[in-house]
Formats: structure tokens, C-alpha cells, sequence
DNA sequence: TGATGTTCGCCTTTTGTTTGCGTATAGTGG
DNA sequence: CCACTATACGCAAACAAAAGGCGAACATCA
């Protein structure tokens, strides 16, 4: 990205607050005033300068048109669906909207990936919380102590750490007050791996 | 999507408004009146241009039909500079490489943004853990509560939540093994907020 | 039939574009 | 060092198109 005069920095400035602030973009005659340049032209120019370096993006002859590129170069980010809400020991409750989940590339794994909204502080010993979308892995199969989606008598899904005890299988919540699960083998099904978490402030 | 007018920004936030109050869009009369507009015609370009620019969505020729799509936050993602690794207590250690971390757009605040490495269990009982990543906003100020990055006698750099205590300031680890700093606020500089964390398996 | 959305022609205001002209400043080759 | 050039920065005026507005006629749905 190219280098900005002091003047361009001034007036990139200005329109990152304005917008911002506004949710619009501020017109020309608006950035004049701002900067007590009396002439369009000067504007136009500073405008057409700052969209040739790159900063900013402009359609021909739209009112308040200009919009701010973001300068950081950005890699691909893939949109997960958002299939639904998961806790300990209720089923996964379907969305009815189809939201999806902007998740950076190297999160995701290289088979199926969905993600889960995370309700109740059933894994609150693995730090994490409510609210937190964890990513998924769709699998089968799970290794020793990995967090695992898992399908109780066909009925009941819980998030829980996942632990092989010769041919039974042990589902450990990260609560030290729910009690871990002891279960045959063939009472349990994975849906998926947890490879991610996700949280905003 | 591309970026409003002021009258058109205004409409919308009027639909947006009335749907979230009445749970049903206006008719292009009720609009009309609430800007004192006397012709249909006027508010009904209005709402084409809005859905033109993809803010809206119409049924045709229905009564109240004007839908809010959910304006698509970032499908891109951005890669941040992974400044270096943060423990409560020892100074931001610098990294030599210049690493980075795609991190989902919705992620990343209005300001200049980096990541950082945790260190430590320090903040153990807000659910960030040793290896973590934080996502830092580049700001001076802080609100009681938030989690910021804070530098301590112009040396120290810890990770702890911020409270301002009449005139003085307290930085509260979450990990009820540390205790929490009480000091003037003058010697402590807010160098960041925490937005985000990301967490990977 | 009444409420509501659509379309048309016409107008004014707002806004962006272009051209021409001028100054100051920084770098370049002679 | 000087002329030469390129670029940033500025002004004014003319122009063009989009945005915003009107009223009336028309279409459609319930």
C-alpha cells in the first residue's frame, strides 16, 4: 500500500470518523467545508488520489459514495453455518434462521466444519463459556481427550471430552459438578470434534 | 454493500425502528408521513434504492413487505500482526518474527488492531487460557470491566481486567491466586482492549 | 370496495465530474 | 547550481447526473 500525504492522512481521517459516526459518507462539499477548501475540484482530487493508493473505493457519479478499504490485506475467512445451540444434556436446538459464522481459514479443519453456539457453563473448566461458538469437525471417531459432539441413545447431544476405557467410553464434562459419563461403546455417537473456539467481547 | 445516502440511511433506520417495535414493516404511507413526504411515488424509490443496494427485501405488490437483511459482516478475514506473547506480570515479549493471525473481520474493532499471545493462566477464570490468542483494539481508554492491556510503571505489562475506583485504578486478574492491583492512575497506560480470543485444538 | 403498492411524467436540489489556471515543493539530469 | 519535471495542493466556473420530491393514474390484493 502506497505511502499518504499529510494532507490525504487528514482527510482519510475525517472520513473514517464521518462514517462511523454517521453511517454515511460525507459529500464533497462536506469535506470542503471540513477542511476550508473552497473549491469541489480540490476534493475530487484528494479523493481520486486517495482511491489510486488504494484507501478508499468510489462508484462514478453516486452521491456519498466513498468507502474506506481496509488496509490490512486480508486472507479468506470461510462462512460456517450456524446450526445451532448445544449445552450439556439437552439436544441441539435447530436455528431457524440460517446464520453462518465468519471463520478464519486455518481454523477449519479439512473434513466438514460447522459451528455450535455454546449454552450453559457445562465445559467452563476448559474455558468455555456461554456464548462461545466452538467450530466442528464433522467425524466419526474421536482420539483420547479430545472434545467431542455426542449423540446419547440417539436422543441426547452433549459437548464433552472424550476418553476410550477399555471397550466403554467415558465422557468427561469439564464441570466438577456434573458427574462424568460412563457408557458402552455402542450407546454413543460422535457427530463431530471440537478444533476451534470463538468469543467476542 | 454499498453505502447510503442520508435520507436513505435515515429510512432505514426507520424501518428498522418501527419492524423492531411493531414486529411488521410500515406501509409506504406511514413512511411517508413520519418524513413528511406526500407522495407514495417518493417513498417508494426510496425502498427500491435501498433494495437496489441490497439493504432491503421486497415481495412484490404486497402489503408490508419491506424485509431488514442482515447486513453481511465480513466474509473476509484479516491477517493481524501477532505482536508477541502477554503474561500477567513480565513485559510483552517481543517477537522476532513477524507472524500473523487471520482473524475474522466482525473481529476486529474500528480501530487499529493486533493479536497477541497468551501467556500463563493469569486469566484463568475468564476463560482465557495458556496458548490462547487475544484480539487487541489499539486504545488509551478503557471501561470498567473491559480487559485491556495495561503497562504498569512504563515497564510492566500485565492482561487484567480495568476498574476505575474513584481516582485510582484496579486491575483485576481472573485468577482468584493473584491479587489484584490497586495504583494511581497515573501509572498505569492503557495500551489495549481485548475484543476477542481465539482458541485452536 | 378499501387499503396498499406501482408506475409515469415532471420538477428542484444535491452532489459529483471536468476543465483550465495558478502556486509551492521536491527530485533529476546537465 | 540551474533548468526541467513531476506532483501535491489550491481556486473558479460550467456541466451532468443522481437523489429527492410532487401529483395523478393505475394495478393488485384481501
Amino acid at each position: 500500500m502506497q505511502p499518504l500525504t499529510k494532507r490525504q492522512r487528514e482527510i482519510l481521517d475525517f472520513l473514517n470518523e464521518f462514517i462511523d459516526q454517521n453511517g454515511y459518507a460525507p459529500s464533497l462539499e462536506e469535506i470542503g467545508r471540513r477542511f476550508g477548501l473552497s473549491s469541489l475540484a480540490t476534493v475530487h482530487k484528494h479523493l481520486t488520489n486517495l482511491q489510486e493508493k488504494g484507501f478508499i473505493k468510489r462508484a462514478w457519479n453516486r452521491s456519498r459514495s466513498v468507502e474506506l478499504l481496509p488496509m490490512r490485506v486480508g486472507t479468506r475467512a470461510i462462512d460456517l453455518p450456524l446450526l445451532g445451540n448445544v449445552a450439556a444434556g439437552v439436544p441441539i436446538e435447530a436455528m431457524v434462521s440460517t446464520e453462518t459464522v465468519a471463520v478464519p481459514e486455518n481454523l477449519v479443519g479439512k473434513h466438514e466444519t460447522y459451528a455450535l453456539r455454546v449454552r450453559g457453563d457445562s465445559m467452563i473448566d476448559e474455558q468455555i463459556r456461554d456464548g462461545d461458538v466452538v467450530i466442528v469437525e464433522d467425524r466419526d471417531t474421536a482420539n483420547n481427550g479430545e472434545m467431542v459432539i455426542a449423540l446419547l441413545r440417539g436422543t441426547e447431544v452433549t459437548l464433552k471430552k472424550f476418553y476410550r476405557d477399555n471397550g466403554r467410553v467415558r465422557l468427561q464434562p469439564a464441570n466438577e459438578n456434573i458427574e462424568p459419563l460412563i457408557v458402552d461403546s455402542n450407546l454413543v455417537q460422535i457427530q463431530g470434534v471440537v478444533v476451534g473456539v470463538m468469543r467476542r467481547y
